[in-house]
DNA sequence: TGCCCCCTGCAG
DNA sequence: CTGCAGGGGGCA
């Protein structure tokens, strides 16, 4: 479930929260969920300090003062819940962090991260997709999983001429599974795909080859739009999403199609529809989005 | 490019 | 009860 937004919301709340400190204590209560990469048998983990907590897609990466790297993915239901301590609730907490930190750890909560003030992070995932993962190398951008990943969306080095450049280098792909593919771009997922594409007037199943110049800068501008617009919100809490402190995100409620079927698009007031495209609910305006195909 | 799958929980 | 859920790796 997180996609960009959300996952940066969750990182800068690790970097305000956890960068700095030394972790005492680490458990795996779930064993699957904690991954190796290499032959690295010493995890370095227990005495080490985080360094910083950086973002690649929808991947966090923390960096550890021994020289590893802890990457975690949170798939669809992962959470990491910051806790002060346990039984502790400070003066004027927010009342949602109160409620969810309360009942932690719960039956979702395969792992958790202590720390040598009494602070506490828990990584919750219902669905048990997510993972954390040790990487032996300082420089992340070695690791297969990340070297495959396409540009950041937000990024500087992401230009309208570049995307111009890689639409052109993909023109028989569908724009819907294009864009949800972390090796075109990272960070993108069905949520904001949706928005992008509403906000864009371009069809899930419109070619990318096909697109006009003026449409493939309508969406670039829609991509960055959307995602800014999300991380300003604190992303979107449709589902189990919630930022390291329990709160909501708020983006859900001035979506444009995502789970809006059968309710008016915001441009034009036809009925939003919902079809699968790639395995995936695509929500769109027939009338915006006309054209699935043609040079439209 | 399109399935199948990893899981659990919840809506219908 | 079945089907469906926002991710994405592996397979043909």
């Amino acid at each position: 479930m997180p996609e960009l937004p959300e996952v940066e919301t969750i990182r800068q709340g690790l970097t305000d929260t956890i960068r700095g400190k030394q972790i005492s204590g680490f458990e795996v209560r779930l064993p699957k969920v904690f991954k190796v990469a290499g032959p690295e048998r010493d995890q370095r983990i227990i005495g080490s300090t985080i360094l910083s907590v950086e973002r690649r897609g929808k991947l966090l990466l923390l960096r550890l003062s021994t020289g590893v790297t802890l990457l975690i993915h949170l798939k669809m239901t992962g959470q990491l819940i910051y806790r002060e301590g346990a039984g502790i609730v400070l003066a004027g907490g927010h009342p949602t962090n109160d409620m969810v930190t309360a009942v932690l750890p719960r039956k979702s909560t395969h792992a958790i991260f202590r720390f040598s003030d009494g602070s506490e992070l828990f990584f919750n995932d219902q669905r048990t997709f997510g993972y954390i993962m040790l990487v032996p190398n300082p420089d992340v951008s070695e690791v297969p999983l990340i070297k495959a990943f396409g540009p950041e969306p937000l990024g500087r080095a992401f230009t309208p001429a570049r995307f111009g450049a890689m639409l052109k280098r993909r023109p028989h792909a569908k724009l819907k599974p294009l864009l949800l593919d972390q090796s075109f771009i990272a960070g993108l997922g069905n949520i904001y795909v949706d928005e992008a594409l509403n906000l864009a007037k371009l069809h899930p199943l419109r070619l990318a080859g096909s697109l006009r110049p003026a449409q493939q800068r309508a969406l670039y501008q829609a991509i960055r739009q959307v995602l800014r617009t999300s991380l300003r919100l604190g992303g979107t809490s449709d589902n189990t999403y919630v930022t390291i402190r329990g709160e909501q995100g708020d983006y859900h409620r001035i979506a444009r199609v995502y789970h809006r079927t059968g309710l008016p698009c915001p441009s034009c007031g036809t009925l939003i529809q919902r079809m699968v495209v790639a395995g995936r609910g695509t929500h769109y305006c027939p009338v915006c989005q006309r054209t699935p195909r043609g040079t439209g």
